[in-house]
DNA sequence: TCCAAAGCGCACCCAAAAGGTGCTAATTGC
DNA sequence: GCAATTAGCACCTTTTGGGTGCGCTTTGGA
């Protein structure tokens, strides 16, 4: 569908949350809060995201999530890595696909090259923007009421 | 899933070996004997380009598809749009959720603007890339034997 | 010492999207 | 008239994405 899914979605907001909270942590509840999300699933990110190295997380009655690198050394590649994998553009990229030696309709697949070159072109954009680039471009809102979802 | 559908593939395949036959019609079952494709589903996608005015069509025992542009005209987001729509990347520019003014966790959405330049900017890509230059970059095998789904 | 708040892990469910098929026209050349 | 083709439904199946149930572990503080 060349879109990012919700869990990208969620799991960008609750990064420049902490971003904004420079090193402070920060809880699930806390980011739920400041954004209309439903808790369990920002929790799965969060988790996804601290497996990928992302964040780190400490346990506790007042434990929370801390950013494990400097918001400029984030790249939105990094996230979408963790949370969606790095799928081809389209199937015959593939290496279940691949392991014959060429994609399913090789030798006669004439489309392969230039996709893979647009698939290249997009990951490039998306190593190139940083959590930083997120954090200082928005209007900037102050923290506001939030929405409810679930319990939250 | 940040890829891009089968249609879209088949769509891709089709349009590229229409191309190759230069003003030629070419049947669904012509296409599907070039490549292994599932004959029906070649036929529901060449249906719509053929609705989003990328292809034309002439029915009859002798009929087929025509390219309706010359392959310099026809982009990948032209191939997208009609297969797929042109969908947001995130929920949060779905018009379905900006129709109150702004997106769910406004006016506190602070990833908003970078991830739209980060999907412009894919646009612009996919705009750029045409048909053209899709037939001309393959290895460009002759046809060969083809495999077989459905009735094919 | 206990309890509440937080993260951890697994399994499961629900809904939507994607891929594909059945069937029946309508058209057209031979 | 017949065979080959596109046209238009409607439907099914599989996959994926989003979300939840439930119980466990960790930790700080009353």
């Amino acid at each position: 569908m060349l879109q990012l899914t919700k869990r990208t979605e969620y799991g960008l907001l609750a990064l420049v949350h902490l971003a904004d909270r420079e090193g402070a942590v920060a809880s699930v509840r806390e980011i739920c809060e400041r954004y209309p999300l439903p808790k369990r699933t920002v929790a799965e990110v969060l988790k996804d995201l601290q497996h990928a190295g992302l964040v780190d997380s400490t346990r506790g009655s007042s434990g929370g999530y801390t950013l494990a690198r400097a918001p400029e050394q984030v790249t939105l590649g990094d996230v979408v890595r963790a949370l969606e994998g790095a799928p081809p553009l389209t199937t015959c990229e593939s290496p279940i696909v691949l392991k014959g030696g060429g994609c399913e309709v090789q030798p006669m697949c004439p489309i392969k090259s230039p996709i893979q070159r647009v698939r290249e072109r997009l990951w490039q954009m998306l190593e190139h923007t940083t959590l930083r680039s997120l954090v200082s471009s928005g209007p900037h809102v102050s923290l506001g009421a939030p929405g409810a979802v679930e319990s939250n």
